[in-house]
DNA sequence: CAGATTTCCCTCATATTATTAGGCGATATC
DNA sequence: GATATCGCCTAATAATATGAGGGAAATCTG
């Protein structure tokens, strides 16, 4: 897809912070914002939709309050020839929300939200003859999910 | 705030994964995929936000798409005596955009995004002196964002 | 350089959606 | 049983989104 370096101006910028802030802002209120018209705020979104900048508008939830007090982050190194299949275990356990490949030994990090400490072995099971983990459970965020900086771009 | 456990029933979870494909649906659409009134879904919708399950609609951005071609977890490990100064400088620095603090050696694990290696150990610099870190480039993403499950609570 | 084209913006009319008001049925409580 | 609460509905009203038409500035072309 559109994954060029895109240029982003101003009004760019403030809508995609506008959004970050709320995706479901309305367009007169987005409009207001960034100083367009309702029309021409509309157009600059579809706009960022259509080249990839935006790539999808969602929802962040709690996982707390959806029965998951427990999150883990959690490293997977696979055992010699076993990658493949431990990517797809991986992508088949629906508990691990987010998962990154990465460089170095271990070669997937990925976040997990369970209900308890036996849920999250029962799930670790699933590879531990494929691959060694390294669970580490997360305390607190500092850094909740945010934006970049959007200017000074070249 | 409400992180209790909230009882979901089958529309919470269908508006849940409703608003997780796409947070801008409009509640005439929203109250047509879960089969209520659009009065009735917005009110769903409102008690959702309030009791804190879903904590904000925001945006999923590409970070190549906006200049950042590179993304890299790093994990951080603090000097003894550092610990609160490393957390202060994780917030303070904008392209780490997501940062958990957990359990064991290493205390922090960072998602930073970055226009270059160069741009990374610059970073890395800031923190150098009062924290080991560790550094994994993101190759790929086998599991974007997702939701949890959301029935079968208990 | 002049003219044509493109890009980005606007206003206004029309269409669509969101919100509000009022009411109903089911369930819980006294 | 009577009353209150909750969650749902429809219809009216208010607000927003979209489409149509047009203008100004920038860019392109001969």
């Amino acid at each position: 897809m559109a994954n060029e370096v895109q240029s982003l101006d101003e009004i760019d910028q403030a809508i995609l912070e506008a959004l970050a802030g709320n995706a479901r802002i309305s367009l007169k209120e987005l409009a207001q914002q960034v100083g367009l018209s309702s029309p021409s705020a509309a157009e600059r979104l579809r706009r960022l939709e259509e080249r990839g900048v935006v790539k999808a508008f969602t929802i962040d939830l709690d996982p707390a309050a959806v029965g998951y007090p427990l999150q883990a982050i959690v490293r997977v190194r696979p055992l010699p020839g076993q990658l493949h299949m431990v990517e797809r275990i991986i992508q088949d356990i629906p508990e691990i929300v987010e998962c990154d490949k990465v460089t170095g030994e271990d070669c997937f990090i990925a976040r997990l939200v369970v209900r308890s400490m036996a849920e999250l072995d029962g799930l670790l099971d699933k590879v531990a003859e494929r691959a060694e983990t390294n669970t580490a459970m997360i305390k607190a965020s500092p850094v909740k999910r945010r934006l970049p900086p959007l200017s000074r771009r070249k």
